[in-house]
DNA sequence: CGTAATGAAATTTTT
DNA sequence: TTTCATTACG
């Protein structure tokens, strides 16, 4: 990055030596925020000030720990706290825990294990009487416990069918997790928020103790974060928000722009520092940053500019499919990567909804370009993984009831939904946990006596785990799964999921042994357990792996790439047909947009195309509403694939498409013909000799593919045989050791270079046919 | 009690 | 298309 060899500006230095009093800090994108925050830092340290006394708040992980580093460069040895705010709060939290109603051995419930809490809560009440999905009454508690709402009042605003309900939940909800002696997410920061207001000698005390207060992304706090920033800066108001109003995207999970719009109504006194010089992009992408933004209403003006070149022009492009787009954008980097002109790290491809990914990541494959793809389903959510560590959240706190439902019965081992009930009802009317209530198992009188023994033995098998004292987590693992019946389980089946989720509970295991190396004190079970619940899937983002980067606009903020596709520019995607009705959320999509548009450095390419596959269906589509609102003058405007020849083929091609997909769906329907694969492929002749795609040079997906879907591959399935090589986009190379089972359910099992031979459902698998020369 | 089968729904998701 | 949750059956 450039910034780091240039001296600070004015604007900069003015930011890094204040030092007492309320600062706020607007930082345009790429303005070199996070060095001015460690600088200050540093500078603050070099006032005399004690790093004790220093807390600087961010939102990831991974933003605590760059700042974490960066002050360690700056003022080796000194340990300043960086955290997540709600890391942060979940060690005060340990400290507190009885001011609230929770013991220090509290479980963090992900969004996971809360809806399971809800849903228990819904189960109870009369669930029929609610026709809201769990989702929703969450979401709406959330938001409630996000403004600083608390049951009671909540229940006198309630208005809606949906609040009311909610309303009636909340309570009982709030109550259930107090029981289990857990919190999630959002109560890691209402708790502590309403500490510092009900209590304050407390309020008091951490003032002092965190004398200067930082806080990133302040665009980006919801009421809570405000009130814990307000809280501590009280008879110490030296809070400094960093942030950009024009960057904040998570206004649907509770962010109140307005904190930032209003910091100087806060603080009267406040110092506003604007960082308005880009250091990352050139000259037009910037511009077209600031064309787009300057369409919003709410948000304070800003003039961005840079001295860097005004670099190529920012390229828009119509494709005709979706396939089209994938493909084209995929060739480029191929190209701009065999000529050594870049590498694959350099491009970053960035989609509205992680459904778009697909089209894109199969025609990585297709190319061989190695990517790595920053998404939704992370490790620590995996469904082996959470189960594991449920048997660990269990031991760690007895009254867990969400980990105690999770695995009472996980791996199977006879105990039914009635005997659950029947431990839940005996719970409830003695008022103890689930765990407590199991190990009375045979004084249930409504209970058989054989599942009272298996519930006995099921309590037993936890004991045995949970014998000794603060073992370290790996060894705790390795009881787990072995004592459970959890791996047996796993190797019995044949499913190449399940050998895949063998594979991840190793992973958990070695993630387990290293946690351990670097935490010899006791108490490591809790430390673990909070580490791996207040981790995401983005911190898995690897900046030193040369691939190509693929993620969501969300995703993507705080990151820079060379080079930046946008794609699916399209009305309905960006801006996103949920937000089109509320002006506040379309100026949101905006903003996102203008995230993406700013994490390019030197290139910047937008695209769309006119017709796309969706949920199944293709669809012609509207160009992205934005596109606008772009400055046409600073771009390069082009639609390669929508020439006329093209159009004609195109049509002609998807007509084709049609008849085949309808066909299909009128087989299926009306359940006569059923899709014999071997009766399939006489119709249908394979890829190869298919006209149509020899004259599209592989650059559509081939009739069979685009007609039938799933059948495509169905007809792939026999491709393979023993003895072939074939390639998976993790594990390279490997060799077909045996092809097993009927036409519908043909596994292959493949050795590849390391590790035991893998099996793949060869239906819908990854695996692709290496050509023999 | 466990599995197979059917059907409705489908943003974004810092923690 | 895919994913999930609930339901129906063995």
């Amino acid at each position: 990055m450039t910034v780091r060899t240039h001296m600070l500006t004015a604007a900069q230095r003015e930011a890094v030596e204040h030092v007492d009093g309320p600062l706020l800090i607007l930082a345009g994108p790429g303005s070199g925020k996070t060095r001015v925050v460690t600088h200050r830092i540093a500078h603050l340290l070099g006032e005399g000030v004690a790093a004790s006394q220093i807390v600087a708040l961010t939102f990831t992980n991974k933003a605590a720990e760059e700042m974490q580093s960066r002050v360690d460069a700056l003022a080796p040895g000194k340990r300043v706290w960086l955290s997540t705010f709600h890391r942060f709060c979940a060690r005060l939290l340990r400290e507190y825990a009885s001011c609230v109603g929770l013991e220090p051995n509290f479980t963090i419930y992900d969004a996971g294990d809360s809806r399971r809490a809800l849903k228990q809560v819904l189960d109870e009440l009369d669930r029929d009487s609610s026709f809201y999905p769990p989702e929703q009454i969450s979401a709406a508690i959330s938001k409630a416990k996000n403004r600083l709402v608390l049951p009671d009042d909540y229940a006198k605003s309630a208005r809606s069918p949906l609040t009311s309900i909610a309303a009636e939940v909340y309570p009982r909800y709030r109550q259930r997790l107090l029981d289990s002696n857990a919190v999630d997410f959002d109560d890691l920061l209402l708790h502590v928020a309403t500490l510092l207001r009900s209590e304050p000698e407390i309020r008091r005390s951490l003032d002092d103790r965190f004398r200067y207060v930082l806080v990133d992304e302040y665009q980006d706090t919801n009421l809570a974060q405000y009130a814990i920033a307000r809280g501590l800066s009280i008879d110490h108001p030296n809070l400094a928000a960093t942030g950009d109003p024009d960057q904040s995207i998570y206004g649907w999970r509770g962010a109140t722009l307005s904190n930032i719009l209003e910091f100087e109504k806060d603080f009267p006194d406040a110092r506003v520092v604007r960082l308005e010089q880009n250091y990352r992009s050139t000259r037009r992408i910037l511009d077209v940053a600031a064309a787009l933004i300057a369409h919003n209403r709410l948000r304070k003006e800003k003039d961005l500019f840079t001295e860097n070149d005004e670099g190529q022009p920012v390229q828009l492009t119509a494709y005709a499919t979706h396939k089209h787009e994938a493909d084209a954008i995929v060739a480029g980097i191929v190209a701009d990567v065999t000529s050594g002109r870049r590498r694959a790290r350099d491009f970053a491809i960035f989609y509205r909804v992680n459904a778009l990914s697909r089209a894109i990541e199969s025609s990585l494959r297709e190319h061989g370009v190695a990517y790595q793809m920053v998404n939704g389903l992370e490790f620590f959510q995996r469904k082996e993984v959470k189960d594991v560590l449920a048997y660990l959240q269990l031991l760690n706190n007895p009254r867990d009831d969400v980990a105690f439902e999770r695995i009472i019965n996980t791996p199977p081992r006879g105990i039914g939904r009635t005997t659950i009930t029947r431990l839940r009802e005996h719970a409830a009317r003695y008022r103890v946990p689930l765990l407590a209530a199991a190990r009375e198992a045979g004084l249930i009188e409504s209970l058989p006596k054989r599942s009272a023994v298996k519930v006995a033995q099921f309590v037993a098998m936890l004991d045995a785990v949970g014998e000794t004292v603060d073992p370290p987590v790996e060894t705790l693992i390795r009881r787990v799964i072995e004592l459970s019946g959890y791996r047996d389980s796993l190797l019995a089946s044949e499913i190449e999921e399940d050998q895949q989720r063998l594979a991840n509970i190793e992973e958990l295991l070695t993630a387990a042994r290293e946690f351990d190396a670097q935490h010899p004190e006791p108490g490591r079970l809790e430390a673990f357990l909070e580490q791996t619940s207040l981790v995401s899937d983005t911190d898995a983002f690897e900046a030193d792996d040369d691939r190509v980067t693929l993620m969501t606009l969300h995703a993507a903020k705080g990151l820079e790439f060379p080079v930046v596709h946008i794609v699916a520019m399209e009305q309905g995607l960006i801006p996103h047909e949920r937000s089109l009705d509320e002006p506040d959320q379309l100026e949101e999509e905006r903003r996102l947009l203008f995230v993406g548009i700013t994490r390019a450095q030197s290139e910047l390419r937008l695209s769309y195309a006119s017709r796309r596959e969706f949920r199944g269906q293709s669809r012609m589509t509207v160009p992205s509403m934005f596109q606008a609102e772009l400055p046409v003058r600073e771009m390069a405007v082009s639609e390669p694939d929508i020439a006329l020849d093209d159009w004609a083929a195109a049509a002609q091609y998807h007509d084709e498409a049609d008849v085949w997909h309808d066909g299909a769906d009128d087989a299926h329907t009306a359940g006569d013909i059923s899709f014999d694969p071997d009766n399939f492929e006489a119709e249908a002749p394979p890829r190869a000799s298919t006209p149509m795609d020899s004259s599209f040079a592989g650059k559509l997906v081939t009739a069979a593919d685009m007609a039938a879907g799933s059948a495509g591959r169905t007809a792939n399935e026999h491709e393979f045989v023993d003895g072939m090589t074939v390639l998976h986009p993790e594990y390279g190379l490997g060799q077909v050791v045996t092809v097993s089972g009927g036409p519908s359910k043909r596994m292959a099992t493949v050795q590849f270079s390391a590790g035991p031979p893998k099996k793949f459902m060869l239906r819908s698998c990854v695996l692709r046919p290496v050509k023999a020369k």
